[in-house]
DNA sequence: AGGTAACCGAGACGGTACGTCACGTCTTTAC
DNA sequence: GTAAAGACGTGACGTACCGTCTCGGTTACCT
């Protein structure tokens, strides 16, 4: 049903080229608000105390409009959490693979310091009971990191700064799994010795 | 009062040398009733979906006799999860760090692939909300591990394997990571590809 | 507002002799559609449990329709109830007043019988939080019956058939109570044995 | 599942000569507060627009607390209705029959008039989509009278005071059914007028 | 013929209440 | 003093309807 939920949303979103729906259309201003409230809920309490009714009360709205629209408040968090400026990827375009990672993990970093760090932890938390969350988050996150990752190893590789006999995948992995490690490591997430550091010391380990 | 029960708790557990107190003495029973119960109900189950009731309807017991002793659930998962056979951490002894590490990875993975691993997500997950339950996971889990690590690596660095310039705290989240970053990938967790390919990719990035 | 929508629409029932109104007029499939619904839905749930919505959806029409014609679902009830066949009062013409009574109570007991009871418990019961719904009912429906008997009972006080020294309203009450409550009386209703009997009883009691 | 409750309500309420059974025992308070709290709000509220929430805030009690021990708010209602004292069926002990009949009419018209009477009117009302509640109503509070009512009139016809050819159960509904109209018949139910008039009106209606 | 007014369906909106579940605490009897 | 049992106040769940509202579209009368 959560599933239902989602793929309506995702139609509702894409087909604004069609003529609009019968019926009464869908309140913008509700669904700033919903996502207002939600944000400023992650600022000060982890996801998993937020009830959806808080946060409807917050954005003075009811209920049944939050679950019109999101089958769970994980997909609430995470429609907030990306909406946010500056959370778009932007493909590195540097002379070489080695720089377009680090400058990758860098902005990567930057993205998940500070509540944006603490949400995505939530989101993941909540993930654990409800798989589609977690897809959605790769889906709408990480996915297009993750290909550009691949790319960019597999051409360092070929250009013979990377080490050949590497799968690519594991060394996703030991570039991200730092990262969320510590993102979900609570207290303050991802540490300014962390940040500086980690970018430069991931590329040595890809290094021929 | 988290924490003041579990320190109760660990009281308890530690002065079996004194002579007993007053009263009935703590029902051993009970205690396997309920750790096992958990057990069984971690088996198809998320953490986050489970409650102190069901645990407590399952094991046959009173609700208080588990607050009595633990302070959450995750403590109860947590107990359940370390007091099982094969969890121990075994310090490797071989001729170089490099083979050392690769032997606590292996040993690592294996520990965490299957049921295992879904128990330690919940209990991250469940952390999110509560850091004092992921400082017990680190303190009775990790902790021994990522010293062991610790010492490996700087001995593989003496030794001139390892690369001088690096920073053990990160390297250490570089092997350990990935690992996290799969159990709670959601799923089936650790592949058996990731498992045979990871331990020794991860040496190669600490080579010199 | 009730009261107003109420008036709005005798008004619009009544004034069918008068210039049409402007603007699109009144969808005659749409009422029709509303009542056989509501009568389908009478069948076999009781008021208290149909909702403004399921009569909406069942009759394939937007709730504003309903609102726009009727304050309520007791309206709507009622309006579907008295529209029937058969539901008319017909005054008994007959030699004597005790004649008259007797049939007009047969007839009564006639209509009262099966769904036509459910209905009318229903509406009674949904009155008991708001008066208006009784007015209509007793306006619509009883009103005749009653002033009716009324008359019938003071013809035969003056012929000398009926006790003289009988309070005629309450004499109503006694012809009509025992209907209702075996209406009201949930199961079955009217029984086939009180069907019989009544008429003649009640008479009995009426007599000098 | 309603009568699950009931049964469980019963027994719980008649086994108070074994021992006593185990866990914590319900609160005395708590029951006090639902009822006084229900009669307050049935003062000025028809029950229909009565809700648990409403019952459960001005209790100042949990709303589990009451669906605990009943299965809807009639039974909150009723229980509340027929706690009152003054409300016990006395069984007039008098020289005649036809005395003994006005005796309990009287007391009866005295029971219902006043918020008494709207009580009734909205258990009725709610029965309307529930059958036990009016089976309690008739078991708690209806049945002795009638009980008593019939065995009086059959004492009335063996003595020569009430009509031979006359049907005991019908002869019941017209000295009940006139009573329930008024008290359904919303406004200020049952009037000083018809309170003085009825009791001996009926009785003539029963003579032989 | 075009304008305009009231209708229609659809369905989103802010609410209230539902009946259930689990929380963590408490109060009882029994061991 | 611990244990099982289970009631307590609290608060959130996800659902159903309420009565209102806002759309695009329709249908009739009135210029």
């Amino acid at each position: 049903m959560a599933t239902e939920k989602a793929i309506r949303h995702a139609i509702v979103e894409q087909d604004n080229d069609e003529r609009a729906a019968a019926g009464r259309p869908r309140s913008e201003p509700a669904r700033k608000a919903i996502l207002d409230a939600t944000r400023k809920l992650l600022m000060h309490t982890p996801l998993l105390q937020i009830s959806i009714e808080s946060i409807a009360r917050k954005a003075g709205v009811g209920k049944t409009t939050i679950y019109r629209w999101w089958p769970n408040k994980s997909s609430v968090a995470m429609e907030a959490f990306l909406e946010q400026p500056g959370l778009q990827h932007i493909n590195p375009t540097t002379a070489t693979a080695a720089e377009a990672i680090e400058r990758l993990l860098e902005n990567l970093i930057r993205q998940l310091r500070g509540h944006n760090g603490r949400i995505v932890a939530g989101i993941i938390a909540e993930s654990q009971s409800d798989e589609t969350v977690l897809d959605l988050l790769y889906e709408k996150f990480l996915k297009e990191r993750v290909e550009t990752l691949y790319s960019l190893i597999e051409r360092g590789q070929k250009e013979g700064d990377f080490a050949i006999n590497m799968d690519a995948d594991i060394a996703i992995d030991m570039l991200l799994g730092p990262l969320f490690l510590r993102v979900l490591s609570g207290e303050h997430g991802i540490s300014q010795d962390f940040a500086e550091k980690f970018p430069k010391q991931a590329l040595m380990a890809l290094k021929a």
